[in-house]
DNA sequence: ACCTGAACACCGTTCAAGT
DNA sequence: ACCTGAACACCGTTCAAGT
C-alpha cells in the first residue's frame, strides 16, 4: 500500500510505446475515470476490479495490463481525482495558503473517499505534487528555509484533512442518503450517554454546555477559519522572527 | 464505514447480560487483540474475519455474535490500539500539548495501519475520546472558548497524523523488510527523475538544492519540532489577544 | 445462548490460450 | 500486443442446525 510502484511513471505520461499489435481499447486514464466514477456514486467498496472492467466493456484482466494491482488502482485514483490548485495570481502568502488548504479540504468534502487513500499514500502524482508545488510557491518570497516551508504546507495539510474527517464522519455535512451519522446532534446524544464524567471530565462538561449539540457549525466557514487562522497567525510569527533577525543584523 | 455502529456500545462495556445458555468462549476484547496482533504483525491486509477466528480457535461465523461486520472490528480495534494519553501531571497547556501531539504521532509510527482507520473515523470508542479529553483538559486554563479548544486539538491532531503519513510512506523511519519506499532518497529520486521544472517550478528547485535528499530528517526530532511550535506559537498568540482583550476591559 | 458446517455470492489474481 | 476463459485460492456473510 505504501510502496511506490511502477504505476508511477505511467501516471506522468510515461506510457509503453508499442509497435505492433493491436491498438489498446484501453488506457490508465478510462479505466482510472471509470473507477473514480463508481467510488462517487457507491463509495470505496463498489470499486472492485471486476466492477470497473464491467464499467468498460472488457474482462477483468484486461485491467492487469495497464495497473499492477488494485491497490495500484487506488493510488492513481487518488492523484488523479485532485482537481487543480487555485491560481496564485497576486495573492500573498497568507492569502493563497488559506485559499489553498479551504480548497483542498472541499475536494475531500465532495468526494470522502479520498480520506480513506489519501491518509496513507504520500503525494508522488502529477496533481498533488502541482499542489504541493504552489504551496510552495506562495512561501516564496518569505525567509522561510525549505525545511520550514515544507513543514508549513504538512501542518496546513493536516488541518485540512482532520477537519475533513470530522465533518464527513459526524455527518455534518452529509448528503441525503449518505453514510454516516445522521447529524453531529446524533453523535453528541451518543457521547453524551455513553460518558462517564470522571473519567471525561472536560469533554463531559463541554457536551452539557451544548458544544456538541450545536457541532454542525465545524463545517461552517467560521469554525474552519478559526483553526486555519490559528496555523497562519504562527507561520506569520515565524516570519516576523526571522525577519527581525535579518534587520538586526545589518 | 462512517456509521457509529452498535459495536460501540459495547466497546463502552455495554455487553449484554445474558441469563441462560452456555458461557461464551470469547469476548470483544480477545477478539480485538488478536485482530491487532495480526495487523502489527502482517499489517491490515492479514486481517480477515477467518484469520481471526483462526487465532482464537473458533470457526469465524463465530465473530458475529460479538460484532456486526468486518467494518465494526476494525473501528474497536483503531480504538483500543491506543495507549492512554500521556499524563498531565503539572505541566503547562503548552508543554502537555506538544508531548501529547508527539505520543500522538509515535503511536501512528508504531502502528501504521491505523493510519489506514483513523482517516476514516470519528473519535468515538473510550481512549481515542480519552486523548481528546486531556488535551482539552490542558487547554482549560486558558481563555480559548469550547470551540477555539476543540479547533486547536483537531490542528494538532492533523499534524501528528500527515508527519506520520509522510514519515512512513517515504519509509525514512521504517524497519528493516518493512513495506514501504526504500526510503526518502529513493522517493526523492524518483521524484527528480519525473518532474517538470517548468510545470513544478519550486518543487524541483528545491530538490535539486537537496531538501528530498536529506529528507530522512523528517522524522528527526528537530524537523517534527518545527512544525508544531508553529501550531503553538499561533495558539499561544490567539491567548494573548485574548488574555490582553480581557485586561483591556477592566 | 453460543457455536458450527455447509453454502452463497463474491473477491483479486494466475496462466495458457486465442487473435 | 492485447484481450479472454477457465481456474485458484480466497473473501465476508447467511442460515439452519446442533448442544
Amino acid at each position: 500500500m505504501a510502496q511506490l510502484p511502477p504505476v508511477v511513471a505511467r501516471m506522468w505520461g510515461r506510457e509503453p510505446v508499442p509497435r505492433r499489435g493491436p491498438r489498446p481499447r484501453l488506457d490508465l486514464a478510462a479505466i482510472t475515470a471509470a473507477a473514480i466514477e463508481i467510488a462517487d456514486a457507491e463509495g470505496l467498496a463498489g470499486v472492485s476490479m471486476s466492477a470497473v472492467a464491467t464499467r468498460l466493456g472488457v474482462a477483468p484482466m484486461a485491467l492487469y495490463r495497464y495497473v499492477g494491482n488494485k491497490d495500484d488502482l487506488l493510488i492513481v485514483m487518488a492523484d488523479s481525482a485532485v482537481p487543480p490548485p487555485p491560481d496564485p495570481g497576486g495573492l500573498t502568502w497568507r492569502d493563497y495558503l488559506a485559499a489553498w488548504t479551504r480548497a483542498n479540504r472541499d475536494i475531500l468534502l465532495a468526494r470522502p473517499w479520498l480520506l480513506s487513500i489519501q491518509g496513507d499514500t504520500p503525494p508522488a502524482g502529477p496533481q498533488r505534487l502541482r499542489w504541493l508545488d504552489r504551496a510552495l510557491q506562495a512561501l516564496g518570497e518569505t525567509p522561510l528555509d525549505d525545511g520550514e516551508k515544507f513543514n508549513t504546507v504538512t501542518a496546513l495539510t493536516g488541518y485540512a484533512l482532520t477537519s475533513a474527517t470530522l465533518v464527513h464522519a459526524t455527518g455534518a455535512g452529509g448528503r441525503e442518503g449518505e453514510a454516516g451519522i445522521a447529524g453531529a446532534a446524533e453523535y453528541g446524544e451518543i457521547l453524551a450517554e455513553v460518558l462517564d464524567p470522571q473519567a471525561y471530565p472536560t469533554l463531559s462538561a463541554m457536551m452539557s454546555s451544548g458544544l456538541l449539540g450545536r457541532s454542525e457549525d465545524w463545517v461552517e466557514d467560521a469554525d474552519f477559519t478559526f483553526g486555519l487562522d490559528l496555523l497562519l497567525d504562527g507561520v506569520e510569527a515565524l516570519i516576523r522572527r526571522r525577519t527581525r533577525r535579518r534587520h538586526d543584523r545589518k
